[in-house]
DNA sequence: ATCTGCGGGGGAG
DNA sequence: CTCCCCCGCAGAT
């Protein structure tokens, strides 16, 4: 081709907007289904990913009206947050996800905190304008552009599942949800049911990603299940602090209601054909800390572009210190599906790093993270909120969508990530979660 | 019980 | 007009 079709095609590529009457439909490469999309960032999956056509997303999203059938907008709701700022025993603060429906979120209102039953507070996001961040949704053609407007200001709410969870345990009064709330410390630690994420076949992982994200105490749950043990010992070196304090409950997790389907969950880590997908099975990021927000963010956005673990081995090895993991540590998301392979239109890709991997069931090894990258095409923002107060942190960051692989990512919003780099406890529980699959 | 998408309406700039 | 928000409905989870 000639070098000026290429560049029209790339401009059109990297310059489309929401809103523009012809989206690109010459997309190379679609990304990874992104869990935690901030700033002003575009993405374009395949039609095929069943996250993006659900439109999902892990911040609290609500459909608003924009009276354009075609593109689907929707609004931060932003976190819901302790009225009396309490802090788990870990540290940890309190970030529960808003409940969409105006009549639940009301209701929700009038709970108290899980921590320390004071009231509940609704922090409303702020982010594009003094109005909610927003998110557009337009399917076209063989894929689904996605575009963000604004970036959050507020803290990560516990993901979809981790609520889910959390109100699940709830529902189940021997499930020990409280207990393991509050050993966990954060609210939001309630953990999913999964299912037994193996049943069956899940070696090993239960889709990761659901799996993965479930709090703590469900780690407990999955431990059980979960057909490696020693995935901690192997995996993770947490600082005492974030481990989980005690032995696990798993009694907790035994009792924990199945209401959660696993077999979604495994269905999610399922390629379509049927495979397994090796993002499904990684694990914890190894380092103690639990990346927090930034963490996961960044390993959606790795897991956005990279993808390519599969194909691509990573390193195997651990590049930095406990401390500090990267974000990723969960992957986010991932699509499921087999994917199109993905690949991240807008910024270049920034070069893989390394991190920590989840050795699959198969033997084989993904990791990811890479330290940094700096592809960013959108304009970093600082992030305000959540970083501040390092104990931020919810599990909510970790992606339960569909498994990404972590590949080799590259990560666009490099201040972003940077930022990251403080860590939530929260991550860490998940960690634990998963580790004792592994 | 909630989530999600749709679409009617109203208000502000 | 555009953008934001509220509300209710209906189908799906």
């Amino acid at each position: 081709m000639e070098p000026r079709d290429f560049d029209s095609d790339n401009k059109e590529l990297l310059s489309w907007d929401i809103n523009d009457m012809k989206l690109p439909q010459n997309v190379k490469k679609t990304d990874w289904f992104q869990e935690w999309p901030d700033a002003y960032v575009r993405h374009v999956y395949s039609s095929e990913d069943r996250s993006a056509q659900r439109h999902l997303s892990s911040w609290a999203m609500r459909n608003t009206n924009n009276h354009n059938s075609r593109i689907l907008k929707k609004s931060c709701l932003g976190v819901v947050v302790c009225g009396r700022d309490c802090s788990t025993k870990d540290g940890r603060k309190i970030y529960l996800r808003p409940a969409i429906c105006d009549k639940a979120r009301q209701k929700q209102q009038r709970k108290s905190c899980p921590n320390c039953n004071g009231p509940l507070k609704l922090v409303p996001c702020r982010g594009h304008g003094g109005f909610p961040v927003t998110n557009f949704w337009r399917h076209d053609g063989r894929f689904i552009f996605f575009q963000s407007k604004g970036q959050h200001d507020h803290p990560k709410p516990e993901t979809k599942l981790e609520a889910e969870a959390r109100r699940a345990v709830k529902k189940v009064p021997g499930a020990s949800s409280s207990s393991s709330l509050k050993r966990k410390g954060s609210p939001e630690t309630k953990s999913p049911p999964s299912k037994k994420p193996n049943q069956g076949s899940l070696p090993l992982t239960w889709s990761f990603q659901e799996g993965v994200h479930l709090p703590a105490s469900h780690s407990g749950h999955l431990m059980a299940n979960a057909p490696q043990p020693n995935a901690l010992n192997d995996c993770l070196p947490f600082p005492k602090s974030y481990a989980p304090a005690g032995p696990v409950d798993t009694t907790d997790l035994a009792s924990l209601p199945s209401t959660l389907d696993s077999t979604k969950l495994y269905e999610k880590c399922k390629l379509s054909d049927g495979r397994i997908h090796s993002s499904d099975l990684f694990q914890p990021p190894a380092h103690g800390v639990y990346s927090d927000y930034d963490e996961l963010q960044t390993w959606s956005k790795n897991s956005a572009l990279g993808r390519n673990s599969l194909n691509e081995p990573c390193c195997p090895s651990y590049p930095f210190p406990l401390t500090n993991w990267p974000c990723d540590f969960f992957p986010s998301q991932n699509s499921l599906e087999p994917l199109p392979q993905q690949i991240p239109l807008e910024p270049p890709a920034p070069k893989p790093g390394c991190h920590p991997l989840w050795p699959n069931p198969g033997g084989d090894v993904y990791e990811e993270k890479i330290p940094m990258d700096f592809t960013s095409y959108v304009p970093s923002l600082p992030y305000p909120g959540p970083q501040e107060d390092p104990f931020l942190l919810t599990y909510a960051s970790h992606p339960h969508q569909q498994y990404p692989l972590p590949g080799k990512s590259g990560r666009w919003d490099f201040d972003e990530e940077v930022a990251c780099m403080g860590l939530d406890h929260r991550n860490s529980e998940a960690l634990l979660s998963l580790c004792p699959l592994r």
